[in-house]
Order: C-alpha cells, then structure tokens, then sequence
DNA sequence: CTGAAAGCGCTAACAC
DNA sequence: GTGTTAGCGCTTTCAG
C-alpha cells in the first residue's frame, strides 16, 4: 500500500482505474449499474489509495446531510446523556450521525449553538425544551430542516415535541408524599436554568400548599445539582429547619447526595426524614435504600424524536407530538 | 421581518443589497475591505431574510473545518463527560466544535466512525485510546488532520498523545492497600473493552501476587460497570470468598456500588473490608466514606488534546505527548 | 473599495 | 454500462 498525504479526490481515483469520476461516484455510492469488473476494479483502487470520500462536497451537490444536531444543556446529567444514546442508536441504524452541543443551560449559548450547527445544513436538530430567545425561534421556524424540541412536550411545538408535563410529574410526586402522611416539606435543588425543573418545583409548591401543608426551600444552589450539592443542601436546609418530615429534590442525584447525609448522620430515613428524587435513574433505584422518585423515560424520548427526524426525512406520516409520560416508583426512602 | 422556507444564498442578499456576493461574503467573514455604508446595508439584508451561511460550500471552497471529531468509548461514564467537558470548552473559545462519535467501546465500530467522520473533513479528531484495527491506523496515519489518542499515554502515538500511564497508576494503587496490610484481595469490574481497564488489573494483578498476596476476580462483568453491576459483583464475589481484606473495583461507579452494598449489609468499612475505586470521580468522594481512588485529570486531558489541535492549526510549536499523572487519594474506604 | 472569473469535490440529469 | 455537462454555494485570485 502506498499512501501520501495530499488528500485524493474523485478525479485521482477515476484516472488511476482508467474510467470517469461519475464511475467511480456510483461505485462508491453503489447507485445506479457498474458493471462487476469496472466496481471491483475501482474499489481495489479506493483501498489502494486509501481513499476518504469528502461528504462537504457530496453535501453540497444534494443538498442532504446525514448530521443531526442536537442540542443539550449538560454532559454531567445522566438523563441527557441517556436521552443521547436513544437518539444516536436510532440514527446510527440509518446512517445518520449525531453530533452534540452543549448549552450549559444557557439560551443565549444555545442561539449561537443552533446557529452554527443550522450553517452546516444538518439533517434535523433536536432541541432540549421548549424555551428558546426570540432569535432562535426565527431561525427554527424558518428553515425546512426538521425540529424536534423533547424532555417538554408541547401543544404548539416549533415543529415537532417528544416529553412529558413535568407540571403533572411534580404534581404526582407531591399527593404521593402527602398521602403518605407527610406534612413539612423541604426543597433542595436548582432552578435557575433549568425550566423542567421549577415546573416541578412550583406544581410541588402548589400541590403543598394546596393541602396546608409547608414547603421550605430557603437556598437553592446557583449550579446544577450534584451529589455533592444535594449532600450538602440537606445538611444545610436542616439546620434551618431540622424538622421537617420529608424533601423533595430537584433530581435523583441530588437525592441520593441526600441519602447519603442521612447515612453518614444517622438519620433514619424514611422514618426520621423522607427524601424523594426524580428521573428514576440506575444509580438511584441501587443505594441502600432506592429512592422515591418519578420515572422518565430519557432513552425512549431519545430515540423517539430521532425517529421522527427520520420519518419527516422520508416523508412518512407521524405524529408530530409524543407525551411519553411517567411513572411513580415508590422506593424505600419514603 | 419576512421569511419564506427557500434556503437563502449568498445570490439572494447581494441581489437584494444591490451589491456582488464578493460584497456580501466579504462582509459576513469581516474580510478584506468594505465601506461602513456598504456592510450597514448588506447586514440589514441578512437580517431581514434570516440569513444562515452554509458552511459546506464555504469549508468546500477553503478546505478548513471548524468541526473537530472527537471519539469515546460510552456516554454514560462519568470519565469521557468530564474529558468531553474539557474538549467542548477549549474548542467553543475559539471558534470551534466538537462532533462526538460513540465507539461502545468497539474497534469496529470506532473504524465506521472514523471514517464517516474523516468524511467532513474535520480540523482535528481526539481517539480514546491507542489501540485501534489496522484499518483504522491506516487512515489516521495517511491524513493531514491533526490526531490525539487520549486518556493513555504513548511514547510512539499516531500524531499527538495526552494520558497517563494506567499500569502505574494500578500499581501505585496495589502498593498502597498492600502497605496498609490488606493481604487477600478481590477483584470487580469490567476489563473486556475497556484496555485500560485492564492494564490496571494486569498491574494490580502482578503487584499483589509479587508481595505473596492473593487476587481473586472469579467472574468479572461482560458489560460495562454500573453501580448496581458494583452492588451485585460485590456480592457475589463475597458469596464465593467472604474472607476478603480488601476489593479493586475497576472504577469509582462500581465502587461506590461497593460501598452501597457494605452499607445495606452491615459490612463495616474499611474494618471488615476495603474499597478501592477508580478515577476520583465526584461522586465517590460524596458517599458517606469518600472512596480510597486514583484521581486522574479528565478535564484537563480534554482540554490539553483540544489545545494541542488548535496549536497544530496555527502551527505554533506544540509538545507532542503529555503524560498528566495522577495521585493516589487516600479516602476512608481503606 | 468592489466585482468577475474560476474552482473546491462531488452528484443529478442527461446523453451515448 | 459509462461518460459529459452543469451546477451545489461559497471563496480565492486577480482586475479595476
């Protein structure tokens, strides 16, 4: 094998197996006839060559990408990272590849994301939520690539949505613990950036109030929850307030930072203290005791809103919006 | 604003500019020259029309990407999010992104990957690890794109190299348990795909046996580790051995499942038995005993393999391997 | 300061 | 079966 490193192109693989870059295209696309003898020639030159298509161009002449962009607020959250492998492997098996930006939370980050990632034409974009600034709506709402926006769903999305009522999700958490027979209420988690996350915060506070019962969130962190954080803010919430029955957390990881204080303190849970998380991720349902949560379906949406990239690609009917919902998981910590 | 869905060009804003798209290019890249009252002009077209370059027929034309690929193992370790992390950073400042590629710690499938993502003609592309098929060699060596194989570290890598050595870091690991008089060692985890991973058993392996200590790892795990993969391997391993001293788990997830599964039982740590993990992850320095880990620097190694393309790029001189150590923490599990 | 011509590497559409 | 022509939408180069 001989290589160099000037990159080869159509015309050098067409003039070294004698016939014409359209050849050769079709060879490598395995579209159109080529003749058994002419393919495996061409082929043995690709390889010889080492050969490496160069898609910009192919791009360019269709106008057809096989690059998903999608969009997520975080790396460190396991329900996003989830939610990104459903997307991938449904795209995988088609030929399509995603590829990832990440907001940190931030809209005016996630606007110059979408706008980078839209300059390459891709094949779809799937956007976390369904809170955008101004511009990025005019951009989504302009163009004819295919918009998914999940984790929310929408009754009016851009173009498409794939999530669940988080309103409801928090909602069902609250009556769970209340019919419990819990009455004070903590809160421990973030907010700030998340919008899923204070829906649920506010359907709790409503659905606590609702039933005279109290919810204290004296604090809430300025950074995404972490282990850490979650050990942390119940330590520090129960200082403030050390008697309330149960607390509800902003996700499973900061629950189970949560559980961990009480094990380290002795605090019997669920008895002295009740603690309640949500998404129903692995590494929850297997601490000591598994936590009380919402169940999502991160994988599942995941692999849904690239099914419906795919499907509005090759023009078939879908359904433009999917509540894939939730479920209770009443675990041991409450 | 009017907007209608035919995909803007150049074409449309110089015509309705009443300039030439040499103008409007100039102006949209801020090149060359162009008078105030031109560019005025020109970018309150691109504004009314909702404007989006298309940066295949502009990379096309320059042959210069912004887009670098980046190739990891899984998504759901910690680890390659906290190097993604690292990566996306050290891009996003200046100007560029990554486009992550999912390999399920398969050589095959990382080859697929490769060369569909040597197809866009990206600046750069950072591997997971440095062992790869020939196939896969083949192309990275005979490309003029800049190549980091990370996490380990090679003194003969394909191009660059930022890591650390996982065989010294298991021994280093082994020599601290075994000084600490722990004699009768277990083993839980997962090394099949993941060579690193198992270059810290091998290590861990020859450490122990060489101090007349003894290693048992009856039935390691065919996927990669969770924390409830931790929980029941510990067990398990318990089942068949429960005189253990001390257990390796091959990382801080598995680990903490460890712990997890003492805590429930009533196995006291480290007094009955020793945990040691793998990586220094957050969140096993949160469990109500701070997990006896390796800390490796994951940011930074993403950070140093994406600093060290953009280098290359500019052709500013670079060093081309970097060893980034790691250190022994000393947690309460041990 | 601005424009015209040529071409990046590929493919659609049409010939032969 | 295979080749030719004409672009895809942009940027480089060279004029003016």
């Amino acid at each position: 094998m001989t290589y160099n490193k000037k990159r080869k192109t159509l015309k050098d693989i067409a003039e070294a197996s004698g016939v014409s870059e359209m050849t050769v295209s079709r060879v490598l696309r395995e579209s159109g006839t080529v003749s058994n003898r002419t393919k495996e020639k061409v082929l043995a030159v690709v390889r010889e060559l080492g050969y490496v298509q160069n898609r910009m161009a192919g791009s360019l002449a269709t106008s057809r990408s096989n690059q998903v962009a999608v969009i997520i607020p975080s790396l460190s959250n396991h329900v996003f990272t989830e939610v990104m492998s459903g997307i991938s492997e449904a795209l995988d098996k088609e030929g399509y590849q995603a590829v990832v930006g990440i907001s940190d939370y931030s809209l005016v980050k996630e606007e110059e994301l979408v706008y980078s990632m839209m300059s390459w034409r891709p094949a779809g974009i799937i956007m976390t939520n369904i809170y955008h600034t101004q511009r990025t709506r005019n951009i989504l709402v302009n163009t004819d690539v295919p918009v998914v926006e999940i984790m929310n769903v929408s009754k009016n999305p851009i173009d498409m949505s794939v999530g669940f009522d988080h309103s409801e999700a928090g909602k069902l958490l609250a009556m769970h613990l209340i019919q419990k027979g819990y009455r004070k209420f903590g809160y421990v988690g973030w907010n700030k950036g998340d919008f899923s996350a204070s829906a649920r915060f506010e359907a709790i506070e409503t659905e606590v109030t609702k039933s005279n019962c109290t919810l204290y969130a004296p604090h809430l962190f300025e950074r995404p929850p972490t282990l850490a954080a979650g050990k942390i803010g119940l330590s520090k919430l129960m200082a403030v307030e050390p008697n309330l029955d149960a607390v509800f957390f902003s996700n499973d990881t900061a629950a189970s930072g949560g559980l961990m204080h009480c094990i380290e303190n002795n605090i019997i849970v669920p008895n002295q203290l009740a603690i309640a998380g949500f998404s129903g991720l692995e590494s929850g349902q297997n601490l000591p005791l598994p936590l009380t949560t919402i169940q999502t379906s991160r994988y599942e949406i995941g692999r849904r809103s690239a099914r419906n990239i795919l499907a509005r690609l090759s023009n078939m009917s879908l359904q433009r919006i999917w509540d894939m919902g939730f479920e209770l998981i009443e675990g041991q910590t409450s």
